[in-house]
RNA sequence: GGCCCCUUAGCCAAGCGGCCUAAGGCAGCGGUUUGCAAAACCGCCAUUCCCGGGUUCGAAUCCCGGAGGGGCCUCCA
């Protein structure tokens, strides 16, 4: 296995080889926290937990720092709406933002630092930048100078010149090239500020990624992620900068992800068309919005719309009924069940089954070393799912009575994979959330009831009675099903 | 004006020069199973990849031109 990953910095797949063997440290750029997160907030978030998840598989260590913005013009001009202070909102939006990240089951981030507890290591590069030439201070701002690195621009291919012809760069007086860009602003009054050698002010948008990510990774990182729309301005000053200040390389692998669009569009707060997570996780489990992001490869654009959701929550049916099966079959739970969190060689009994399953597991993690091709994994997955149910089929596995013991075995090795290549993915980790209410009880002591006439009836062949009960339930969402070991009912999708 | 990117079946979506007479999902249609269903399983559902040229023994995949769509150049994940 050889994992590859598309770097916009090169614009090709390169072999992935991280600085230090066995190590990766990875940064992402997190929200700027002045409103409630909405979907496309979790596009990135989702998809570096996925590919740190697969990073831990592959054996190495991952350090994952994201950010949170807490200091900046929207933040401010909100908390003045809201009448609150800049921190309260802030911590607000950041509490949401965990919420949400958490509902998505994304876990693992390393280091969760805040610009704000950051200005000294700010400071302390501006200053070194300032020294080495790269900035210059105009009445209580500093700008860092483009023209004084001659790889500015590398990152997107932009040349500061042509960009001076552009007219919407905005113009300053204080800037002796319109290309160039804050690292302190001057503080007005009324706003947050801090003590700096050019007077009370804060720190400009980027600078605070490259304190950050050298604070706790240190001067070259592995993996940089985040947005497509933060490739030009951010992440080329943020290159320019730290580059101009260590004089080593900033980033080896640059990552960026698709936007979420909605309709046309992308979605961003700024146009005012965003989804909330909050009001999504009302309607659809987080599974089901996790699922949905990496339905598409993560550097393709991606269109929300309630009728795709709705196809995807209906595919991942198949899924949950396949563990209810297990459940059936084994009596053990699939959430329970304990698969390799590293990769290793995978030995199976032989057989036709264990090869068809062997080489399942090959293809799901060729398509995973291929730049993260989460679209082509599910594929897999489905692929397994159908494997597991013909084999259980053939086998009569819940038939009880008639079943034996070496296929059963055999099914639950080839589950064990199952539980591997999807937790790799982030997906199946938990039970789905369901409401144990002394109501929800009552419903379903009510419908077992009716179930168990309905049974006495089928019992007497009277049939168009007990049609009428499945119907009726049918008619209220409850799927009724009848198997060989006894009849079951489920809420329809 | 500059810099990127996308266009595959009714819909969503893999594909990265030969395993493609193109994964997978949703929808649809047959069948097995079932008292009838549901679920599961089996099968069908793009001779074709926006259009026109070219390179190549060979192209959905590379190059050129055209049409349509999107992102960035201002805050944005």
């Amino acid at each position: 296995m050889s994992l590859r990953i598309y770097n916009t910095l090169t614009r090709q797949k390169e072999p992935f080889v991280p600085v230090e063997s066995g190590k990766v440290k990875m940064y992402t750029c997190g929200p700027t926290v002045y409103k409630p997160a909405h979907i496309g907030h979790m596009v990135g978030p989702v998809i570096f937990d996925t590919v740190r998840r697969y990073l831990e598989y592959l054996g190495y260590e991952v350090i994952w720092v994201l950010n949170i913005t807490d200091v900046d013009d929207k933040l401010i001009a909100r908390a003045r709406e809201e009448n609150t202070t800049v921190r309260e909102l802030a911590e607000r939006h950041t509490l949401d933002y965990l919420e949400c990240l958490r509902a998505l089951q994304v876990q693992g981030i390393r280091f969760m630092p805040r610009a704000t507890e950051h200005i000294p290591d700010m400071i302390r590069i501006i200053e070194g930048l300032i020294a080495r030439g790269h900035a210059y201070v105009a009445d209580g701002d500093v700008y860092f100078d483009v023209t004084s690195d001659p790889d500015y621009g590398k990152l997107c291919h932009r040349d500061p010149e042509q960009m001076a012809a552009g007219a919407r760069i905005e113009v300053s007086e204080k800037k002796r090239h319109p290309g160039d860009f804050a690292l302190w602003k001057s503080a007005k009054p009324g706003e947050p500020s801090w003590e700096s050698p050019w007077g009370l002010g804060r720190p400009g948008w980027h600078i605070e990624c490259s304190a950050m990510s050298m604070r706790y990774l240190g001067e070259t990182l592995d993996i940089h992620g985040g947005g497509l729309d933060l490739q030009f301005p951010h992440h080329e000053n943020e290159l320019a900068q730290s580059e101009c200040f260590t004089g080593k390389p900033f980033v080896r692998y640059w990552m960026h992800n698709g936007l979420l669009k909605f309709g046309q569009t992308k979605m961003a707060g700024s146009l005012g068309n965003v989804v909330n997570v909050h009001d999504l996780l009302q309607r659809y489990p987080g599974e089901t919005l996790r699922f949905f992001l990496l339905s598409t490869h993560y550097r393709s654009p991606i269109e929300f719309s309630e009728e795709r959701l709705e196809a995807l929550h209906k595919s991942l049916g198949a899924f949950y009924r396949f563990f209810e099966r297990y459940q059936r079959i084994t009596g053990k739970s699939f959430y329970d069940v304990s698969a390799p969190t590293r990769y290793q060689e995978l030995a199976l009994v032989n057989g036709s089954f264990a090869k068809e399953i062997q080489q399942l597991r090959q293809r799901f993690l060729q398509e995973m070393d291929d730049d993260f091709n989460t679209q082509g994994a599910i594929g897999v997955l489905f692929g397994l799912l159908t494997a597991l149910n013909r084999f259980a089929d053939e086998h009569h596995l819940e038939d009880a009575a008639h079943r034996e013991a070496a296929p059963l075995a055999r099914f639950e090795q080839a589950v064990v994979v199952l539980r591997e290549l999807t937790q790799i993915l982030g997906l199946f980790l938990s039970p789905l959330a369901v409401s144990v209410s002394a109501r929800d009880r009552l419903v379903s002591d009510l419908v077992q009831i009716l179930l168990d006439v309905r049974n006495e009836c089928r019992k007497q062949k009277q049939f168009a009675l007990a049609d009428m009960i499945r119907s009726r339930l049918t008619e209220l969402g409850i799927v009724v099903e009848d198997r060989p070991g006894g009849t079951t009912w489920r809420w329809q999708q």
